[in-house]
Formats: structure tokens, C-alpha cells, sequence
RNA sequence: GGCGCGGUAGCUCAGGUGGUUAGAGCGUUGGAUUCAUAACCCAAAGGUCGGGGGUUCAACUCCCCCCCGCGCUACCA
């Protein structure tokens, strides 16, 4: 069922460089794929491993804004950061690229033409917001105005990040270029759409039939519901001076969509780590073994020879681009191959909330590092142990004290220090004879070459989680061993019997090096220098005869380190104290409008109404239907309250109305005026009353 | 509201195509032990598998309804 591959390209979701990212990312995509790749690495395959930063879209050019520097700047800034802390963490990139290398935009040119060539791309003309003061298109981003669903004053044209919903431009209330401040007009601009639809067919057979059974579910099940929701023309260009020029005439101040280039960015990765192999200046690259005779084509059989395997690891909101879009596009180039698989993650929350670098709720990798520098495989091990595979996760700082005191102390760290101690008091620090074996012996043997296999065999699944309980249990299986035979006691009457069992336990301690290194790259590092032992490859895990006898031991040391409770409250702390810092920067009270005058205002007629009735809508989560006695008559209105107030809570209650404002129909019913909110800082709706009861009609001035 | 993914021991999570006493780690309790960072090793307690129906000789596992969480999406002040 499961096909040979030559050779392997495994790729990590590449970040987004508009600020720091967080663990919740490492769970998501990079920490797998590491894991993935250096056992491809041990077991002998021919794998590339490609990531880098994702430098284009409109979000770069706004977070300048916000920092008051260039977008240059910003990417610069970044992408140093991230790939900084990879680097920390181990994960172990052949190529950390970036989509600002003109070798990218060359890679992306090329197939944006190769598709435009093959007319697979069809343009159309609409109507875009246009700053004619700055006289350039403004991106969703640019344009602020008021939020049609929340009123919020300052949403954007892509999002009101009060009431979270997403918008388009069009849609804002009084839009105002953030550039100049001028009122944008509308005009009209050229754009060049991949027809989604045109694949509907061809996905369908892709993924709903060819990999109903292979796919992870919640992966598959996402999918399935884009697929059945039916697709739509998705535009590939966008106005915008940040990014990839769109390579044809007349486009002036068009770029490619940066979901266009980001996952080509894979490519583009490849190509470069291959050129610059074979040029032999090293300026991205960092491969991670030997490329024999390295040619700047080579990246092609990666890219686009059917016994390539191709694995793209992202989290979860990533998918729909992974799964669908890229695709799509790889397909109708006509020249790539797909990927294998996608084994997206799915979210990993923190300490009971969402994870959230804005809200400041988030660990940050930098800050992890700061804090923890010589710690990096605990935090591996800490995310390794609850990766979100199934279902949306948790990390708390006192599991992750737990997961380091309780296994990575306790069971790990105190095995390999038994084994250590042991050899040093009875023998001199030399590895002793095995003398003939004893049954446990033999039991301990053939488990311990049981267990690299179904390690194995996790990994390549994408059971990572599991995979890391099961290299622990080669740790417990050393501790029960040596429970077992205790040679402390021996060690009185039969010093060859210790021997024999010390022999064993230095095996085993070996095997765990070889066997953890996916998993915890350093510390598998410190105990090969421990043991004097060289790195070998997996297939050589599962012997108990990894070490000669009569070999002198390293300089031993203590793998891992307890955590203390002091340590754990302070970062505690640091998360509270950071939520809060960013709630008070991030919630300033709503800047007053401009100035309007008395006439302005009296042309509302605002009233004292008592609601009458209320009933939910059908099929509305937020809508109610409300009936009002306006004093001047009974009429409906529908209000967006019922996420706030039940019908119960309603009825009865003396409310604020604008009663002259045009009628308009909402789900099918004609509103006739709108009820008047307070609306908290966190969005909470309280109706306006007058302090007593008034007679219905009473006007408001 | 629609669609997708979840709701399994105190906690974090596993449980292809339904089948003997529902699992793991941590935590708890008890025991054993002292080589080890009071760690290791053994054992036990602990779950009506979100709720209710149904199919079946048999359901955590299939079907229907409901409740709750998350995501996408629609309506909205």
C-alpha cells in the first residue's frame, strides 16, 4: 500500500516575519517536521528540509507603519529573530530562505506566467478603494472606517479587531485612507484570478477519494467542507507596492498575492539551496549532511519527480492554502508534483486562552531562549508530549515543569546518571566485560530491540506524541532493569555479574542516544560526549553491542535539571502581567469623531421607545426581532442583540431608538428604525434608559 | 443558522474497519528499595467513555436528536 520514495522534501510552514512567533507555532508545524526529518536523516533517506521567512503581504508595510520604519526594516528585523531561534531550538533546516531573494521572485514570476501563458488565469475589472491624494490603490489595510457590525470607529477594511469580524472595504462606514486621511474613491483596477472552481472535479478525486484513509481527519474533514462549500475565483494579484512585481505589461503597482508566493517560497528555497551548493557560496544554506556533488538542477527530482515524496507541515490555519490553493496551482502548471500529505496541527492554547502574540498571551521563542538558554530540548519535550495531532491542546508552565521534574529528571536524566555512577564507582569509568546472560538479561535485550522500530513506525505515521512516550520507555526500561537486578548489592560478592549488568545499562544508555536524537537533538549530543560514543544511525539502535568493553566514559554530568517552583511562578506571572500591559496599550478609549454641528444632529430623531415583543430569528445567531411602541406608532426593528439579551430579558424595557432612519430589509424584515447600545470595551451590549420611566415618544435632544 | 473538528479517569491525552475485565503518562494512596537530582521499581484506588433515543447477539466505536467547546461561514447593533 505504501509506495518506496527516492527521496523526500519536507517543507515547514513558513512565518510570517511581522513580529516574533510563539511555541504555539512550534507545536504547530516545526517541531513535527524536525522530528520528521532527522529520522528521515537517520534512516539513511535522501531528504531536503526547506523553510524560511515569509516576507510580502500588506500586514509587512502596516507593521512599518506601527514601528514607524521601513518594510525592509521590519522583514530585516524578523526574519533575523526567527531564524535566530530555530537555530536555538535545533530545528534542522537545510535552507532557511526568504521570500525577498530575487531568486523567489524569479521562481514565482515563472509560474505566475507559466499559468498566464496557458491562460489558466482569467482578469477582471473591479472597483477598489483609491487614495487619488497618494494616488495609489489602498489595500484592505490602509482603509479605516466604521465597522458595520460593531460601529467600532477604527476597523479596518480587512477586519474590526474590536468585534474580531472580517470585513471587505466596501463595507466600512465612512472610509478614510489611513495615508492621507482623504475620503478614497472608488475606481477601477485590473486583477488576474485563479477560477478555484475550475478544479472542484479534480480535488474532489485528489483528496476526498484518493486520500479519504490517509489524511488526518481534521485535515481531510476541512477540506471536505471548502470542497462541498463550493469554490470561488480567488484573485493572484493585488495593488499593493510591497512584493512580487506581477510580471506583465502594464501592471504598474501590482504584486503577486502573497499567498501566491509564500508556498512557492518552498521552491524557491530548494532552488537556492542547490545553486548555492553548487557555487559553493554558502550565504542561506545550512545543509544538514552531504550533497555529493551538488548541481544547481538538482533541486528539479525534488520538485517534480513522481517518486518524490512532498510533506508540507503547517498548523491548522494553514490547511485551506496547503490543501487546496497550492495545489491547484502546482497542478496546473503542469510540471510539480503534489504533496503526499499535509499533517497539519491543529492549535495549542495556553494556560486555559487562546495563544495570542497581540493580546500578549503567548510565549514567544525569544523570550522562552531568554529565560531558558540552555534548555531548549525541554521545551521540545514539553510540546512534543501534547502536540495538538487530534485535537487543540494545552500548555501550562506546570506541566512543563512537571513533564521536565517528573520524566526528563526523573526517569531519563536519573537512568543514564545511575548507569554512570555505577561504572565509575565499580570500574574505573571503563565500559566492563559482559559475561554470560541471565534471563532478565535477555528480556531487556529483546526489548530493547523491539522498541527503535515502533518508534519508527509512530514517526512515520505522524505520531509524534506517541513516538516521544515510547523513547521514554526505553529510559524506564534501563530504570526497571537496573531495579531489578540491583548490582549495588552484587557488587559485594560478584563484581562479573555487575559488570554484566553495567554493560547492558551503557547499551541501553547508547541506544537512547541514537533513539532520542529526532527528539532532543542536543541533549542526545551531550550523551554521546558522556559516553565517548560517535553518532550512529538509527539502524544501528536496537544492539546491545553499540559499545566495546574496556572503553574509558566521558566526563559525566547531569542531563537535565530540576526546575524549581519559583521559577515556574515567575513565568506565571510574566504571562499575566504581559496580558495585561497589552490590554491597556491596546484599548484606548475610542477617539472622538469629527466635530458635526446642530443641525447635523437634529436631523436624527431619536426617541424613548418600550419594546413590546421580542422573538429570536430564525436562523440568526445574533439577530432579534423586536416589536416597539414609539409613541408615534408600533413598528419593527431588528437588533443584533440576541448574543447579549434573551427575548425575556427585553420585553418590557424603555429603550433608546433612532426613529428616522431609512427602513431596510434584514433577513428578510423590514427594520424600521435601530435601537441605540452602550457598548463596552469588551463588546458588551447594555441598553441606554432613561434614569425613570418616561411615556413612549418622549424625544431625546 | 449552515459546515468541519472535538467533548474518554483529578490533569494532559490514546483508543483502524463495533466483540472478552475501556488504556497511557502525570497526580493520589500503599508497598519495596537506597546505585541515583527524596529520584527509581512494584501495586492499588479512580471513568454509567457529554446527554437521550435507535440499529445489533454485542457500541466509546454505526445512525438520529439535544447540550457544550473550538474553527470557518451567514445575518447584525
Amino acid at each position: 500500500m505504501s509506495k518506496e520514495f527516492k527521496r523526500y522534501l519536507v517543507t515547514a510552514a513558513l512565518p510570517y516575519a511581522n513580529g516574533p512567533k510563539h511555541i504555539g507555532h512550534l507545536a504547530g508545524a516545526y517541531i513535527p517536521s524536525d522530528v520528521y526529518v532527522r529520522y528521515l536523516r537517520s534512516i539513511g533517506k535522501d531528504v531536503v528540509f526547506v523553510c524560511g521567512s515569509d516576507e510580502h503581504g500588506t500586514a509587512i508595510p502596516n507593521q512599518a507603519l506601527k514601528e514607524n520604519t521601513t518594510s525592509r526594516a521590519i522583514i530585516d528585523k524578523y526574519d533575523a529573530l526567527i531564524k535566530e531561534c530555530f537555530h536555538r531550538l535545533g530545528m534542522s533546516f537545510d535552507m532557511y530562505h526568504r521570500t525577498s531573494e530575487p531568486i523567489h521572485h524569479q521562481t514565482s514570476q515563472e509560474i505566475f506566467l507559466n499559468l498566464f501563458n496557458k491562460g489558466l488565469l482569467t482578469e477582471e475589472i473591479s472597483e477598489q478603494y483609491y487614495d487619488d491624494k497618494a494616488n495609489v490603490f489602498l489595500a484592505d489595510r490602509y482603509i479605516i472606517g466604521t465597522c458595520p457590525k460593531c460601529a467600532n470607529p477604527n476597523a479596518y477594511g480587512d477586519q474590526c479587531e474590536r468585534c474580531g469580524s472580517t470585513l471587505s472595504p466596501r463595507e466600512l462606514i465612512n472610509p478614510k485612507s489611513t495615508l492621507t486621511g482623504n475620503v478614497p474613491i472608488l475606481k477601477s483596477t485590473k486583477h488576474w484570478y485563479l477560477p478555484l472552481q475550475n478544479y472542484e472535479g479534480w480535488l474532489t478525486e485528489w483528496i476526498l477519494k484518493s486520500h479519504k484513509d490517509d489524511w488526518k481527519v481534521n485535515v481531510y474533514g476541512q477540506c471536505k467542507s471548502w470542497i462541498d462549500a463550493g469554490l470561488q475565483p480567488r484573485a493572484m494579484t493585488r495593488d499593493l507596492d510591497w512584493g512580487i512585481k506581477v510580471p506583465l505589461p502594464d501592471s504598474e503597482g501590482k504584486v503577486l498575492y502573497v499567498w501566491f508566493d509564500a508556498p512557492i517560497g518552498y521552491i524557491s528555497a530548494t532552488r537556492a539551496l542547490f545553486k548555492e551548493l553548487e557555487e559553493n557560496k554558502i550565504e542561506f544554506a545550512t545543509p544538514q549532511r552531504e550533497f555529493k556533488n551538488p548541481k544547481s538542477d538538482d533541486w528539479k527530482p525534488y520538485w517534480q519527480d513522481a517518486d518524490t515524496k512532498l510533506i508540507h507541515f503547517v498548523g491548522k490555519d494553514n490547511i485551506v492554502f496547503h490543501c487546496i490553493i497550492f495545489p491547484i496551482i502546482l497542478k496546473a502548471t503542469g510540471e510539480y508534483i503534489l504533496p503526499e500529505n499535509v499533517p497539519a496541527n491543529e492549535f495549542m492554547n495556553l494556560e486555559g486562552d487562546k495563544m495570542s502574540t497581540s493580546r500578549g498571551w503567548s510565549i514567544e521563542m525569544h523570550e522562552y531562549l531568554a529565560d531558558f538558554p540552555d534548555k531548549p530540548d525541554v521545551l521540545r519535550y514539553a510540546l512534543l508530549t501534547n502536540l495538538p495531532e487530534t485535537k487543540d491542546s494545552e500548555f501550562t508552565w506546570k506541566d512543563f515543569q512537571a513533564k521536565n521534574n517528573n520524566e526528563l529528571v526523573a526517569i531519563f536524566g536519573n537512568f543514564v546518571n545511575r548507569a554512570f555512577v555505577l561504572t565509575q564507582k565499580y570500574f574505573d569509568n571503563k565500559i566492563p566485560a559482559r559475561g554470560s546472560l541471565s534471563e532478565i538479561d535477555q528480556k531487556v535485550i529483546s526489548d530493547l530491540k523491539e522498541l527503535p522500530g515502533k518508534i519508527g513506525a509512530s514517526i512515520q505515521a505522524y505520531r509524534f506524541r506517541e513516538a516521544t512516550a515510547q523513547v521514554m520507555d526505553l529510559a524506564r526500561l534501563g530504570n526497571k532493569y537496573l531495579a531489578e537486578t540491583e548490582p549495588w548489592k552484587l557488587a559485594k560478592t560478584d563484581l562479573e555479574r555487575v559488570g554484566t549488568i553495567l554493560n547492558i545499562s551503557l547499551q541501553i544508555a547508547a541506544n537512547l542516544s541514537i533513539v532520542v536524537e529526532p527528539f532532543l537533538p542536543f541533549t542526545a549530543q551531550k550523551l554521546r560526549n558522556m559516553l565517548n560514543f560517535q553518532q550512529l544511525d538509527w539502524s544501528k539502535s536496537g544492539s546491545a553491542d553499540l559499545m566495546e568493553a574496556g572503553n574509558s566514559l566521558g566526563v559525566a554530568s547531569l542531563l537535565f535539571e530540576k526546575i524549581e517552583d519559583e521559577v515556574i511562578e515567575k513565568q506565571v506571572k510574566k504571562l499575566l502581567d504581559s496580558k495585561k500591559a497589552m490590554e491597556l496599550a491596546s484599548q484606548p478609549v475610542t477617539p472622538a469623531k469629527t466635530e458635526i454641528t446642530f443641525d447635523d444632529f437634529s436631523k436624527m430623531d431619536i426617541r424613548v421607545g418600550t419594546i413590546l415583543t421580542a422573538e429570536r430569528v430564525e436562523k440568526s445567531k445574533k439577530l432579534l426581532k423586536l416589536q416597539v411602541d414609539t409613541g408615534i406608532d408600533k413598528r419593527t426593528v431588528m437588533s443584533g442583540i440576541a448574543e447579549h439579551f434573551s427575548p425575556d430579558q427585553v420585553i418590557g424595557k424603555q429603550v433608546t431608538i433612532l426613529v428616522n432612519l431609512a427602513p431596510r430589509k434584514i433577513m428578510g424584515v423590514e427594520s424600521q428604525g435601530m435601537i441605540l447600545m452602550a457598548e463596552d470595551k469588551d463588546g458588551k451590549l447594555r441598553l441606554l434608559q432613561p434614569n425613570e420611566s418616561v411615556s413612549p415618544g418622549s424625544t431625546i435632544s
